[in-house]
RNA sequence: GUACCUAUAGCUUAGCUGGAUAAAGCAUUUGGCUACGAACCAAAAGACCGGGGGUUCGAAUCCCUCUAGGUACACCA
């Protein structure tokens, strides 16, 4: 499509040079051109009202002025003036016939595009906190941040997943003193993340009341960073435990990640980052601390604590020249909820004292809205807190209770339950713009009709199953003359639109794009298949068919694969 | 107090580089399985696009302002 627009667009070109000596490019042209509201009004239309105020004349005159002169060849099977739109019809028959052979041709490669060159690309995402179990806010930037390093692939980059782990800071301190109070009250292999939870908010309490208890954690911090040998046991224990439960959750999400370089990691990457800011001259202080100061009224980033000691922004900062230099990326993103905004406008600013230019224009903040209940913001201390293995749990038990009602004969059910479910919330966190809050309601996250991911998985197992009952060996379908109907030109040319889509996606940060592309090839699909019959036809128009059903086929498993679902064969 | 984000049908949302009649899903009412999988499809009904100004031939979209909700703003991450 995009070929055809340029190409009336030349044309365009021509008619206003030469008849009216108008100033335009032939890009400019291709981005006046636009897609009409309507299927029936055409596949392109171009807009003549801002041409009539420079040429002093009404659009609906100039509509019909260029048209008249415009002269196109069997690409555009017809034109036509409406109002102030000139709309283009192009040929469905040749159209079809090229995009679906392009699709067939390039099978599951179909959708790459080459931009990145095998550039870099840094995705930091998901980052917990150790000694803390996954809950509800951690699954959104993990499923973002899933999408886009998938998304980046497709680009032709080469995404780096970057698993910046919160394991390092002071409640370790005050973490440990607790563990060493109350270890034996509890069974800790049982469940370490909720039990070691426990006894931090346990201690966390009591500190309150007690400030030796905060001393005794403080000093266990300096002696963690010290390198002290029995604390930095039970640091790395803390840690080991949390790192099996999370990758237990990741198998299940189907995420993996290329480096767990987290907050202890640059532990001893900081100091120079305060030398280069002390050189170059901007670390002054300010009320007992280091700080970089940004704007006239802008509170100032803070590099060194009063007591002398590192802070999270420090690390932050160490991460961005670490990682200037480690993956030379092109572009550096960072998935977290939009509370940290001001946070990483700071490093960003800050970081301009510390690499390339080329490196801070790359650095890319990606923020999403938060998840709240109904009955507010989730607390641990009133037990409000969702766990995303609790949530997972009860999405796969109801899509087994769904698949047992519904009789599938499948070989594994407890696998299938699985992709529905995970495919169900990972699909209901990403057709939303991520900016947006989520009131999280359990009955609408476990919903399986509609504008869901059940409903493209779905999708995708009848196509299966169609193929699979068709005989036929789809590869093997040599051209054939057919002239598709309605139904089957607008799904064709929705599946034209497959690469733009995961380019926009992936180009603005947001994989709802893509997920809302899939429903509509699915949704398309279903109209197409509710009304045509395929298996019964015969031959040529079977084939045609086939050749079609494949290649939605191959756009529905690609995508829903790029938005981290799965996509089984039968369910 | 300052800055940023959000507001579209009963509910959840899409559309936001300005363009033709504001587009879906859920819920409601109705129709379609002796056709390839009904987790589907079709139809009906449902919207002063938060309020008010402005810019424009044209505004859900851009600007101003007000309202409501959210978030952040110095040693937590």
């Amino acid at each position: 499509m995009n070929e055809i627009k340029k190409y009336i667009a030349e044309e365009l070109h021509k008619v206003l040079t030469n008849k009216y000596n108008f100033e335009m490019t032939v890009e400019e042209i291709v981005d006046t051109l636009e897609k009409p509201k309507d299927d029936s009004m055409g596949d392109i239309a171009l807009p003549c009202f801002k041409f009539a105020k420079i040429l002093k004349n009404s659009p609906i005159n100039i509509a019909k002025e260029i048209s008249e002169s415009l002269e196109i060849d069997d690409r555009i099977s017809k034109k036509e003036v409406v109002g102030g739109y000139i709309n283009f019809y192009t040929n469905s028959e040749m159209l079809c016939e090229n995009i679906l052979e392009n699709i067939i041709h390039k099978g599951n490669k179909y959708g790459f595009v080459n931009i990145g060159n095998g550039q870099n690309v840094t995705i930091d995402y998901s980052s917990p906190n150790i000694a803390k179990p996954f809950h509800l806010g951690h699954f959104r930037t993990t499923i973002i941040g899933r999408a886009l390093y998938n998304l980046h692939n497709e680009l032709g980059y080469n995404s780096i997943g970057i698993n910046h782990l919160g394991d390092w800071g002071r409640q370790f301190g005050l973490l440990i003193v607790g563990y060493e109070r109350f270890k034996d009250e509890y069974d800790i292999e049982k469940d370490p993340l909720h039990t070691l939870t426990d006894i931090y908010v346990r201690i966390n309490k009591l500190a309150k009341e007690d400030e030796s208890i905060f001393d005794l954690a403080r000093d266990n911090f300096k002696k963690l960073e010290e390198g002290d040998k029995d604390i930095l046991a039970l640091w790395q224990y803390f840690k080991d435990v949390s790192m099996k439960e999370y990758e237990r959750i990741y198998k299940i999400l189907g995420c993996k990640f290329d480096s767990y370089n987290g907050e202890a990691f640059y532990n001893d990457k900081m100091e120079e980052v305060v030398k280069i800011l002390d050189e170059k001259g901007v670390l002054v202080e300010s009320e007992g601390a280091k700080v970089v100061k940004l704007g006239e009224n802008e509170p100032p980033c803070i590099i060194l604590k009063s007591n002398g000691s590192t802070i999270y922004a420090t690390r932050d900062l160490a991460a961005v020249l670490y990682r200037s230099r480690t993956y030379n990326y092109a572009k550096s993103i960072y998935v977290t909820s939009y509370e940290q905004i001001h946070h990483f406008k700071q490093i960003f600013e800050v970081s301009k004292y510390l690499v390339d230019e080329k490196y801070t224009k790359k650095l890319v903040h990606v923020p999403y809205g938060m998840v709240r209940l109904k009955t507010g913001k989730m607390s641990t201390r009133e037990g409000t807190v969702i766990y995303l293995q609790d949530l997972i749990e009860d999405a796969i038990t109801k899509s087994k209770k769904i698949i047992e009602d519904k009789g599938a004969e499948v070989d594994d059910i407890d696998l299938l339950a699985k992709q529905i479910g995970v495919g169900a919330l990972v699909f209901n966190d990403l057709k939303h713009n991520k900016i947006k809050d989520i009131v999280f309601d359990l009955d609408e996250v476990l919903r399986f009709d509609g504008e869901t991911g059940p409903y493209v998985q779905y999708t995708y197992v009848r196509i299966c199953s169609l193929l699979n009952k068709s005989g036929i060996d789809v590869n093997n379908i040599k051209k054939i003359n057919y002239t598709y109907n309605e139904d089957e030109i607008k799904l064709i040319k929705l599946l034209d639109r497959f690469e733009s889509a995961i380019y926009e996606s992936a180009e603005s940060y947001e994989p709802s794009i893509l997920a809302r592309y899939i429903i509509d090839v699915a949704s398309s699909f279903s109209v197409f298949y509710n009304n045509n019959s395929i298996l019964v036809e015969d031959n040529s128009v079977k084939e045609a068919r086939l050749l079609l059903v494949n290649s939605t086929g191959i756009v529905i498993k690609k995508g829903l694969n790029l938005l981290g679902i799965e996509t089984p064969i039968k369910m």
